[in-house]
DNA sequence: GGAAACCCTGTAGCCGGTATAGAGTCAAGC
DNA sequence: GCTTGACTCTATACCGGCTACAGGGTTTCC
């Protein structure tokens, strides 16, 4: 199948699977004779994969990692139960940071409760001064954010 | 102060306070001879409050309106409330998708419990099968994920 | 046979920084 | 006065994970 085929065939924009290519998460396909890619159902099968892991709000290295267990059919899956223990981490830290979060903007909304010049506006001030954490240090994470 | 000075004081790299200043954020400081930037406890003030709106984990262009409502006393804040309701409202929205994360991860974690072949293991199976929103449609989302 | 829909490569942009290279400046110690 | 090391400057490239062109070629449908 050409490239739009399977780009409706898995709700993956065209771009998107040729940026896979380059990035060597799927093979590159045979191609015609005017040079159009030619899918297998392999691929859409490893595509299909691959989707589901970024739905799942893998990093593609992580995406990369379970590709070559999925390759690896003979190996010991304790690795892939690691790598999947690691990233319930990541969301579980990130779940809590951000209702953390909440509850300060909502804290911080609070103090804004009718019309009135930005200069009386609680909100404003409430960012200056807001709960400045001595250390949280350097979050980087790798669960996005609110954006 | 110099920049060094400003970078400890408000535990902010010095590339990202120039960043700041490119981004037009802060105002260009005056320079010394040697073209050293200088600056007042009012551009300390200033990215003291770009900051915490970052902690809050606001976009830079959130931050840019609020910085312009705080340049302006006079007008009314209602804008100001708005900002932070849509703001909270994403927040809110990224935890509620992340918690439904989770929940989809640990189950998937639950069909792997002892050590066996890669083969046989239920979590590579179970992500191939894993539960595929007919239409969760492109999440386009500003608050952060995972990673 | 001509228009529309598809496909190709290559490059640039998004966000919010971070990390270099290569050069200049300043303060302290000898 | 001279060296050393810490600091500063500009400019540029890079990160992830795409997305959006530009400028061409191909296929399909009427």
């Amino acid at each position: 199948m050409k490239i739009g085929e399977l780009s409706r065939a898995s709700a993956t924009p065209v771009e998107t699977i040729r940026f896979y290519e380059r990035e060597a998460l799927l093979p590159a396909p045979a191609r015609t004779e005017a040079n159009y890619r030619i899918y297998t159902p392999l691929h859409a099968e490893r595509l299909g994969f691959i989707r589901q892991c970024r739905n799942l709000d893998m990093t593609l290295d992580e995406v990369r990692v379970l590709l070559q267990f999925k390759d690896a059919p003979q190996a010991d899956c304790a690795a892939v139960d690691a790598l999947l223990d690691a990233h319930i981490g990541h969301v579980a830290q990130r779940v809590r940071e951000l209702r953390r979060l909440e509850t300060e903007l909502r804290a911080l909304r609070e103090r804004c409760r009718s019309p009135h010049p930005n200069a009386a506006c609680g909100i404003l001030d409430g960012i200056e001064q807001a709960v400045a954490q001595p250390d949280r240090p350097a979050p980087r994470r790798h669960v996005r954010g609110a954006h």
